[in-house]
RNA sequence: GGGCCUGUAGCUUAGCCAGGUAGAGCGUCCGGCUUUUAACCGGAUGGCCAAGGGUUCGAAUCCCUUCAGGCCCGCCA
């Protein structure tokens, strides 16, 4: 069974209302991690859905956080905003300075970021019911009742909070943090409770008092998300590692709801993410990628699959290089097994029934349109084929050619081969793409390639090198050449476009090597025959 | 110190929750395609399922112990 029809069982048991949420703090630029949270939930919702549930999907966004520090990406001018919540700090701009134009216009730093991050999600088929902006409803007292709630059974949260993380609160720990007079909730003194002002003393000395209905403040973390669970009625949240950690956010939260009369929600944690750096050259220079840049290199349904493959207890190596094609062309292989069917089911052991039960599942849960059904019609060129003819062919329409006389595909592009090839050649542009893929046109001979030549290689390369100064300069009319002097001098086809293959790209073997060949200038050809030549 | 996850063929892994003869992809090797899409097709190779113990008629699967690796426990998913 899939990992999401699992959770979905378990889900039915409670009821058939659920509220799947996700929450991000949108303190910087979103990244390819964040997308596990959302696509899982997505994931889980889809299932939910297969299964007969009334399912809604809820997002959080966490701007009532505070700025906890001056970033890399900001400039030092940050300073004064840290401990100010999101919503009400200006956007950074291209230089990482406080854009106030933009902040008078409405956009806050927390939308700053998750405005790309909110249309990437909808590239990738994520269907949200609901976004939560967590500043607008304490503002708005959708928070109130919980808030008040938690800060009536005070003592109850924090004996819950020190048992159950372990963790010793300062004496005047309360569970409320106000704006102090600066727009700070940092460095602020509780000082008196009366249901529902909250009396305080800031850093400086200043006295005040807020309303924690007007949402003048915000509880603090860990009593934050239950009280979310509380007033959202959420049934089901998958969270990160950290906070499902013994002691962590989930459980001490777990108690707190139970204390503000709901109950948690069904738990998923998920690993981490990584990053497999392009090589390890990129490993040390940082390269990230977020997930509008991964959309640029290949179909959002690839990204979805990547989530839906993996457990969510598994970890994933995230690399933008060979891996991504084979993950690419995995995706593909799928399909046209899918659309094979899976033989006769009754012949099949209980074993292969599972597996066939999964790779649909994968598959559903990887289509953009969840209503739509995977099909691999015009899925038959690989990324790992595309991807060389990306890189001989400039043209899109010599791409086509090339694949209709392969028979890959009959007449026109269809489908998404289009946007296909367009992600390709982005991908092939960027630093991403894997050094192992990529074709090297050679402008010297290297020491491999002139080791593997002897004096017959130099008559043969001095006969082709006559016929090429005069010949068509086609794929067709090179391929002829190449291997009617082989012929000619009893030499095996294979050894010839080894020996080709080692001059022009360093290695011994390559795509079709006429192709490579007539994309290339007629001279450097000649010059690069020239040079194997005098090699021997 | 507390906790989570992982350990199955050279590599990536499925199967584990509901115990019933270990599956796949990649790689490698051989063969085919008599002009090669690092393509495609056919075949072969390859695993005492980390180790030990227990439960059972039967364990990769459940329980216990150990070892190894990764990670989380200051609000970075």
């Amino acid at each position: 069974m899939h990992w999401a029809d699992s959770i979905a069982k378990a889900l039915s048991h409670r009821g058939d209302k659920q509220v799947i949420a996700s929450g991000i703090t949108p303190s910087g630029e979103f990244h390819i991690g964040h997308l596990r949270e959302i696509l899982s939930s997505d994931i889980i919702k889809r299932a939910c859905q297969r299964s007969g549930l009334d399912v809604e999907f809820v997002f959080f966004v966490d701007d009532a956080d505070p700025l906890r520090k001056v970033y890399s990406f900001l400039d030092e001018s940050y300073e004064q905003y840290i401990g100010h919540q999101l919503a009400n700090i200006p956007p950074p701009d291209n230089n990482g300075m406080p854009d106030m134009a933009r902040f008078e216009q409405g956009t806050s730093y927390a939308d700053h970021f998750l405005q790309p991050f909110i249309q990437a999600l909808e590239h990738i088929g994520v269907n949200i019911d609901e976004i939560i902006y967590n500043y607008a409803s304490y503002k708005d007292g959708k928070v109130a009742e919980a808030s008040r709630a938690a800060c009536n059974q005070s003592e109850g949260i924090r004996e819950i909070i020190e048992r159950v993380s372990g963790r010793e609160l300062n004496e005047n720990w309360f569970p409320w943090n106000p704006v102090d007079s600066n727009g700070s909730i940092d460095g602020i003194t509780i000082t008196g409770w009366q249901d529902p002002i909250v009396k305080w003393t800031d850093s400086n000395g200043n006295e005040g008092q807020s309303d924690v209905t007007k949402g003048e403040g915000k509880l603090p973390w860990r009593v934050d998300w239950p009280a979310k669970w509380s007033w959202r009625g959420v049934t089901m949240e998958p969270f990160g590692k950290d906070h499902g950690a013994a002691g962590g956010s989930y459980d001490t939260g777990k108690e707190i709801s139970l204390l503000l009369g709901s109950p948690p929600p069904y738990p998923t944690t998920y690993e981490w993410i990584s990053l497999k750096g392009v090589g390890a050259m990129s490993s040390s220079t940082g390269v990230t990628i977020g997930p509008l840049e991964a959309l640029e290199l290949v179909p959002p349904e690839i990204l979805r699959y990547l989530i839906a493959r993996n457990k969510p207890n598994r970890h994933i190596d995230f690399d933008t290089g060979g891996a991504l094609i084979e993950l690419a062309d995995e995706y593909q292989k799928k399909l046209s097994d899918l659309e094979k069917g899976p033989g006769e089911w009754n012949t099949l052991s209980r074993r292969q029934q599972v597996a066939w039960e999964k790779l649909k599942a994968q598959l559903i849960y990887s289509q953009i349109d969840p209503k739509q059904m995977p099909q691999a019609a015009s899925e038959r060129v690989s990324f790992r084929h595309l991807s060389l003819l990306a890189q001989i062919r400039s043209d899109d329409d010599d791409v086509w050619a090339s694949l209709q006389r392969s028979g890959l595909i009959s007449g026109q592009p269809s489908g998404d081969l289009p946007r296909r090839l367009e992600l390709m050649r982005t991908w092939i542009d960027s630093t991403h793409f894997p050094e192992a893929f990529r074709l090297r046109i050679q402008t010297e001979i290297i020491d491999e390639a002139a080791e593997n030549l002897d004096q017959r290689d130099s008559e043969y390369l001095t006969a082709l090198s006559n016929q090429f100064k005069h010949c068509g300069w086609i794929s067709d009319e090179i391929n002829g050449i190449i291997c009617n002097e082989a012929k000619a001098r009893e030499i095996s086809l294979r050894d010839a476009f080894q020996t080709l293959y080692w001059i022009v790209l360093g290695q011994d073997f390559g795509p079709k090597l006429a192709s490579i060949l007539a994309e290339m200038k007629r001279e450097d050809v000649l010059n690069l025959l020239e040079l194997a030549i005098s090699t021997v």
